[in-house]
Formats: structure tokens, C-alpha cells, sequence
DNA sequence: GTCTATAAGTAGATAGAC
DNA sequence: GTCTATCTACTTATAGAC
């Protein structure tokens, strides 16, 4: 037993802080091994590749994005909607850090075939979680036009992060929640 | 008189290239001098540093962009706004290029002060004058109001042109499009 | 699992000849 | 302005001892 339980998570930990704040291309293996007190070496133990650390990155975001969506299923859908946005609003709050898999599609042409696929499959699920949480809100909808916001309210939460950053001005994403619910047709509920 | 006109030109072009492609450090001085045919260190003659390459990028970029919308005036605001939106609609069709100032945005914590600077001033270029348009188009709304508008656009565009991207998908701008007029208040006159 | 040691390649950048 | 040559530092990655 270690003074640290998993190294691998340990590892993951700050390997996503790093790509969430710099990119992926701008943080290397030395700055993992400083972080985790672990020389690079045994960070090439646990991941063999730069990418493998990308792959590992990107899956658990998904599965953790998964694993909370189906949790919310008892919930009113814009309680889902708040908690789904959640993260989102810390961001851009802390103010230094991206979303993981908008920066990855950001790096996109820079990536291997398997991790260009991850960050698709996380997409993937997001709008189509959103799409059915629009659908629910707004039966009328045909499910093209449903996933059609859905994809373009997933669009702004990226954008509106990306600018929060910039501009640090969290205010940006609290603007842009409103029309992120207008969007999928939640009423007002600002958290 | 050398072959090429304007061999700064000439290196400014690849590198923005280079830049919309693949993110600021995913590219090199060897790559920029492969694309233009001289040696590497004439790159540094005419840009000391690769940070110098970023300002001068990002400067021209404003500059051209700040150029375009005053040719814009004559026009009515909806042709105003087609002609704003129309590099995003080309880079979603052309498939690999993202924004040369999102990419920067994204790349913005391993950026310098000056570079990091040079990225606000082209957003708030682009997010004043949108807010512009808006209140042309929606009198009614408070300066406030077509500011927070303004805002969100732009995000919608950045996001929707990186998810465009990942996900190979250009009509995920054009349906993007739809909000972003509807927001801005113009009538749905879609390119 | 983690270490030391090391490798081959690349990064941004500079000196000085032409 | 562009070149050759070179530099230091950093990159990802591996071999082999403990």
C-alpha cells in the first residue's frame, strides 16, 4: 500500500489539469513527473505513449460523463440540465481551464486516429443526451430539429468557456446558460 | 525583386496555416521553412521570435478583419452579417482549419502577455461590432442586453466551427447560423 | 513499480560567412 | 536576406538495475 492509493490516477489527475490549462501539445512528461514527485520513466511505466495518456484521459471523462447522466434520470430535466452544465460554470469560474474534450478537439489534427475517435465519442454522447433531454422538454420537436439545438447549445458551452477564459469574464457563461436553456426550452432555472 | 513578392508575407501565410490546423505548439520554425523554402534561421530573421510569428498573425488578423467591416457600411446588416460569418461557413467546408484567434484562445495559457493580449483585442473587435449590428437591428434592446448577445454569438461561432471540425460535420455551422441570426435579430437570410 | 542512465530526435534560437 | 553550422535545452521513449 502506498502513501499515494493509484499512481495511475494520480497521474491522470494532473495530466488532466495540465491538458485542461495549456493543451495538449504544451505540457510534456517532465511536467508530469514533477507534479506526481515520480520520475518520467515510471510515467512511461503506467503510460506507454503520450497518447495512451490522451486515450485514458478522454475515456474516463466520458465514463464519468455516463455514470453522472444516468444518475439524473430521477430528476426534473432542468435539474439534469443544471448539473449538466455544472462543471462548465466551475471552469469558468476557477478561470484558467478548458473543457478536456474541447481541448482536445482543439488539438484535433495533432492527435492519433484512436484518440481523434474518443473525442468524437464523447460528443457523441453529450448531443445525444441533450437531444433527448430538448425532446423531452419540447415534444413537438421533430428529433432532427431537437438534435439540431442540441448540438449547437453543446457549441456555445464550448465557445462561451473558451472566451470566459480569454476575456476572464466568467459572466460570459452565466449569459450564456440563458440561452443555452432557451435553446433546449427549459424555463429560467439560473442556478 | 525575388520570386516571391514578400517572403514575410509568404512565411505568415504558412504559418497561419500551421496555426489554424494544428494549435500553436504543435508546429515548428523546420515546418514553417519546409512550406516556404528557406532555412530556418531566415524565419528568424524576419521573426526573432516564434511568439513574434503569433502577434504578427493575430495583428493582421484584426487588422484585416477591422479593414473588411468598415467596407461593410454601405450594405444592409444582414449582408453585413453573411459577409462576418462567411470565413467560419468556408473553414467548416474546407474541414481542417479552426479560427486563428479560437486557436490561439485555446493555446492562451502557454502564450505571452503581448500575444495574450493581441487575442482580447481581436474578440472585442469582433464582439463590439456584433453588438453594433444587433442594436441596429433590434433598437428595442438595451446596449447590455446586444452586448450579452453580441457575446454569445461569438461563442456559438467558435464552438460550432471547432465541433464542426472534430466531428467532420459542416452543416453543424450552417444550422449555428440559424441561432446566431435569430440572436442577432436578422431576418433568416442564410447564405 | 520505481529508479538511474541514456538514447535519438526536435525545439527555439544564434553566430558569422556570403 | 539567406545561408551553413552550431548551440542548449527539451521531447518522447527505452534498457536494465534494484
Amino acid at each position: 500500500m502506498n502513501s499515494v492509493i493509484d499512481r495511475r490516477q494520480d497521474i491522470l489527475q494532473h495530466a488532466s489539469s495540465l491538458l485542461r490549462t495549456r493543451g495538449f501539445n504544451a505540457f510534456s512528461h517532465r511536467d508530469l513527473a514533477e507534479r506526481t514527485g515520480v520520475k518520467s520513466s515510471s510515467i512511461h511505466y503506467h503510460f506507454p505513449t503520450k497518447q495512451d495518456v490522451g486515450i485514458a484521459l478522454i475515456q474516463q471523462y466520458r465514463e464519468d460523463l455516463a455514470m453522472t447522466l444516468q444518475s439524473l434520470n430521477n430528476l426534473p430535466v432542468s435539474d439534469r440540465l443544471a448539473c449538466f452544465v455544472a462543471p462548465f460554470v466551475e471552469s469558468a469560474q476557477s478561470g484558467n481551464q478548458w473543457c478536456l474534450a474541447g481541448m482536445l478537439a482543439s488539438d484535433f489534427n495533432s492527435l492519433d486516429e484512436l484518440l481523434r475517435y474518443e473525442v468524437r465519442r464523447f460528443f457523441d454522447l453529450a448531443e445525444h443526451w441533450l437531444a433527448d433531454q430538448t425532446l423531452a422538454l419540447q415534444p413537438e420537436l421533430s428529433p432532427d430539429d431537437a438534435r439540431v439545438r442540441a448540438q449547437s447549445a453543446m457549441a456555445l458551452l464550448e465557445g462561451a468557456l473558451l472566451l470566459a477564459r480569454a476575456q476572464q469574464d466568467a459572466q460570459r457563461m452565466h449569459n450564456a446558460l440563458t440561452l443555452f436553456y432557451a435553446l433546449l426550452g427549459a424555463s429560467p432555472a439560473k442556478a
